[in-house]
Formats: C-alpha cells, sequence, structure tokens
DNA sequence: CCGACATCTGAACAGGTATTCAGATGTTAG
DNA sequence: CTAACATCTGAATACCTGTTCAGATGTCGG
C-alpha cells in the first residue's frame, strides 16, 4: 500500500532502541499484562508476572522513560498503563505472530 | 476490536524474543533495507548499512533461524527477503512511531 | 583444475544490561 | 508523630551477546 521510504539511521536506531525495549522477558509480560488489564499497580504486576517488586520497578522506570507506559498515582499505589498505541499494535500483532509460529525456528532445505 | 485473551508464559517468551531479535542496530538496518528493497544479497546489505560482511552474515544467520528473513541462492549470490508479514508490519507500525516521536524520552510532570 | 568471488563459520575479546540486595523516599491511617 | 504500606533507587555481581579476525566452504568462468 504505502510507497516505501528510505529510511535514515536516526530512525533506524530509534526503531531498533524500541525493539530492544520491548525485547525483555520482564517488561514484555508487563506489557502484556497491562494489555489485557488495562491499569495495574506495582505489587499486582509483580504477582501476575512473577517477579519481585524490585525488578518490576526496574523495569517500568525503562518503560516510563521511554513514554510507553505511564503511572497515575492513587494514594499509595500507582497505577500504569500502556500509553501508547503504536505499541499496543506491536503487542497485538506479535502476538498474532507467536500464536501462529509455535515453535521457535522453522528450517527449510 | 479483538477481545483480550491471557497469554501464556510461553507466548509471553515467544514474543519478547522477536523483539529482541529486531532490537538491534545491524539486524533492523538490514531489515529495513530488506523492507525498502524487496531483496538483497549480502554484500550490497553490507554497503548499504555500512557493516563487515561478517557482521552481515552473522546477523542473517540469527534473522534466518528464526525464519525472519529467507536466502535465496543465485550463483554464487544468495537473495535475501524478508519472509513473514508480521514482520513486515511490525517494522512499518515501529517507524511510524519513530517518526512521531522523534525525540527519545518524552517526559510528564 | 584453478583463481577469484561470495558467503559462512568459530573463537576470543569487549561492552552492555538485568537481577539482587539493602535501604531511601513518599503516602496513609490513627 | 509513628508504624505500616507501596514504590523507588544505586551499587555490585553475573550473564549474555555483538563484533572482529582469520580462515573455511561453496560457486562460477575459462
Amino acid at each position: 500500500m504505502s510507497p516505501i521510504a528510505q529510511i535514515t539511521t536516526k530512525e533506524v536506531v530509534a526503531a531498533a532502541a524500541l525493539f530492544k525495549l520491548l525485547g525483555d522477558p520482564t517488561r514484555t509480560s508487563l506489557l502484556y499484562a497491562l494489555l489485557e488489564a488495562g491499569e495495574l499497580y506495582v505489587s499486582d504486576l509483580a504477582l501476575v508476572t512473577g517477579n519481585s517488586e524490585s525488578t518490576v520497578s526496574a523495569a517500568l522506570r525503562l518503560l516510563r522513560a521511554s513514554g510507553v507506559v505511564t503511572g497515575r498515582r492513587d494514594g499509595r499505589k500507582i497505577w500504569y498503563r500502556l500509553s501508547d498505541d503504536h505499541v499496543r499494535e506491536l503487542l497485538n500483532v506479535t502476538r498474532e505472530h507467536t500464536a501462529h509460529n509455535d515453535s521457535d525456528a522453522q528450517e527449510q532445505s
């Protein structure tokens, strides 16, 4: 559909950085949990994803710094949510992909 | 649109692995080059992306092992192309994203 | 068969990064 | 103010991974 435009080095680096951010099991699990639930706070995220609260907090720090998630303070709790529709789309497309390609790698002669 | 389904740990790991695979500047540049050109061989990819042929070859090895790219032998050259529409979509969505979010991180109070 | 081309491979070094731990910060209830 | 809760932070360790280098493999033209 859309014409293929020449992509700049800067854009490539930015794209790689975004993918890299999503390419960690801890962060990925947090993002999918948020994609499902809409909004969760740290303790819940720790329980749901099976990580320590410190680990979750550190992961959220990175996601927050890149604007992928947003925190909303409610008393002592801080509710986090995905703050970017593009990321939602990436998560959905990838879920479809992994649903079809169950095995790690498919080989060909 | 689609109902949010509970995602399994296995799927999360697979999703993270895919994102991780895309989250390297060298590999990302190769993929965007292939997205633009359709099909390229190693030497060209090395020139276009500014990497050594060894580096490109090693990167393609990983991409090939995960079925993201496919190689087609034509004499001494091997033409590589993206072998997955989902990946094309991921690349396009991310390009849109990075086009809108030029700066690395956006802060909020 | 030979030489040049195109690509691949394995080992080693270097750089980046996620987790843990202990403790600091901020928040609420009484 | 104090105690308990919720989250964040920084430093240190350990792990993973990408690049380089030298050379191996496979392919073509004559």
